[in-house]
DNA sequence: TTTTGTTTTACGGTTTCCCGTAAGGATTGT
DNA sequence: ACAATCCTTACGGGAAACCGTAAAACAAAA
């Protein structure tokens, strides 16, 4: 089993549990911080003293507090780990639970497994654990993997269309947009089309229903 | 101290720390149970026992799983709670941070305590049942007003009327559904000009960016 | 280079949405 | 009852979005 295992979670009660849940595994050297910049220095030292961690169970959000942090939350301390120490395992913990942002964890964060904060989420906590040692990787329970199931997948191209639907930007504007900054396609024309297929994909019958969706999912 | 406190909350993690924070402060005769239901039926229980509870610590949001619940919630609970036996003294943990819904919960629900699941929170929930035992009430350290010190309130006929739009309905058939309901004013004059006052009163510009803030606060 | 096929754009017609004006109804106060 | 005011509805012009079709631009292969 792990024996250097280095949590980060803002929220105390929650940091209380997961230490509970690890040292309840036989893991004695786990260590907790509150804040990621503390967390990323703990990666940093344990390097230095030729001790490192081998895994680390992080929130996604934290909370800004009276100390000002560099890393702004769990995504970024994820990125800079794995950039510092890039065998090193990842697992986060989170309430979050939009589809399009676990999956993209997984698939461009390169995480090995996520927790859901929910009902049994401290058995599930073991488990990943457990799993993630023998190299697998531990996808959440409960998730339906929306994106996947869908026909369409969202390319960055229209997620930014439909930012900008979503920040009130007529479809002209958009086209303006686009144009100015020299992506392509930027004719009105080409942004109907597109913007029906997506829509026929869903059966949406307006964008704010598309607007919705995207919320929902978190794909913007 | 408190020598008989009851613990609802369905998130495990959250509800094995609780149980550490109540225990650590010498309160031993805690029960803790993960739905509504439950919670209602211990305090009924101790109550024919002659033996009853004298605070409930819980959450406001519970998920569903394979055990259907009578009581949907958290404010469900305590107001069932409250009827059952007015005396007992109520203390929530929860995640919600808007301002409105915490004030209802002392001003309307008459509950004891406000514990908001953030950094310290640990800590404060100690603090806030020592408070509560000597007849005090415990109000959140962090007064979070979000995003909702706006012009504009959503009653509940423009949420009827945004959601309809989430769900791709047409204004036309919005205007026929709320007829069929018997919802007034229903026509689609009415209808534009409800939703041309809303988008004037927070600059939107078209009724997709209306969708997007409406999921950013949870309106919808 | 020519051919072939795909992608992008241009354009016209239709629907839906937007926004003003004015007329009808209801409510309140005198 | 009357007037004043507010709310609801009806209607019409204009803007934006929607949806075809066809032309133009581009890319890849012969």
């Amino acid at each position: 089993m792990f024996k250097r295992v280095l949590i980060a979670e803002d929220q105390q009660s929650a940091n209380i549990s997961v230490r509970k849940m690890v040292e309840d595994m036989g893991i004695t050297g786990a260590k907790y911080v509150y804040h990621c910049d503390d967390a990323l220095l703990q990666l940093k030292n344990a390097l230095l003293e030729d001790d490192p961690f081998e895994l680390l169970i992080t929130d996604l959000l934290f909370e800004p507090d009276d100390r000002p942090q560099k890393l702004p939350g769990g995504e970024a301390l994820i990125t800079a780990s794995k950039q510092l120490q890039p065998g090193l395992k990842i697992l986060v913990f989170s309430a979050e639970q939009r589809g399009a942002v676990i999956a993209s964890l997984f698939n461009t964060s390169k995480i090995n497994g996520y927790v859901r904060k929910a009902r049994r989420d401290a058995e599930e906590l073991q488990g990943a654990i457990s799993s993630i040692y023998k190299n697998k990787l531990h996808h959440p329970s409960n998730i339906e993997h929306p994106i996947l199931k869908n026909i369409h997948e969202f390319s960055p191209y229209d997620v930014a269309v439909i930012r900008l639907i979503a920040e009130g930007k007529s479809q002209k504007e958009i086209s303006a947009y686009l144009d100015a900054h020299h992506i392509r396609p930027s004719s009105l024309s080409s942004l109907e089309k597109r913007l029906n297929l997506i829509r026929e994909s869903y059966d949406f019958t307006n964008n704010g229903q598309l607007i919705a969706f995207c919320k929902d999912l978190g794909v913007i």
